[in-house]
DNA sequence: GCCAACGTTGGC
DNA sequence: GCCAACGTTGGC
């Protein structure tokens, strides 16, 4: 099948693209809305993901990750001290999951959601739409493809 | 800090 | 199944 792109949104307070780069991977942990958490089961090795930090100075795409690891239990569900935890959410009968995401590229500057908005070529993503809250979505290869060319073009 | 948009919960 | 109340997201 062939190789699918994503968005997925991060506080850069809780976790940076700077950290990733850091650590070198990450499990996704903390996702609780089903259409994220379907999204996430659909993903694949090698997908790539565009990594956005949200509620920050400004919000925009910092940088690109990769999927290492495919959709397996979220743990933190499982652990009554975790912010995370879910009691609905048992070891055997997993409700939440994640996947691990590993750095691939940090870019020079945050590409700002102002500069997407105003970008006629990244028109219909769903990032840009009215009251998206979605922390987890598709990215179509053109819209991937354009918003890195546009933090490329920041250098 | 405000608040619009959205998802979830629970009474009925 | 409806929908009001509530909690959360996230830009501004």
């Amino acid at each position: 099948m062939a190789k699918r792109y994503w968005l997925m949104k991060s506080e850069p307070d809780v976790y940076s693209i700077d950290r990733l780069e850091q650590d070198g991977s990450t499990s996704w942990e903390g996702v609780r809305n089903y259409q994220a958490r379907n999204f996430m089961m659909e993903m694949k090795k090698g997908d790539r993901v565009l990594f956005y930090h949200s509620n920050a100075e400004p919000p925009g795409v910092a940088g690109v990750a990769e999927v290492v690891r495919e959709a397996y239990p979220d743990t933190a569900a499982f652990d009554p001290g975790s912010d995370y935890h879910d009691p609905a959410s048992t070891p055997e009968k997993p409700r939440w999951f994640m996947v691990d995401v590993g750095f691939v590229e940090r870019f020079p500057a945050v590409l700002p959601l102002p500069e997407l908005k105003a970008d006629a070529a990244l028109e219909g993503m769903e990032l840009l739409r009215k009251g998206s809250r979605l922390s987890v979505q598709p990215v179509s290869k053109a819209h991937f493809d354009h918003v890195l060319k546009l933090a490329r073009r920041r250098r």
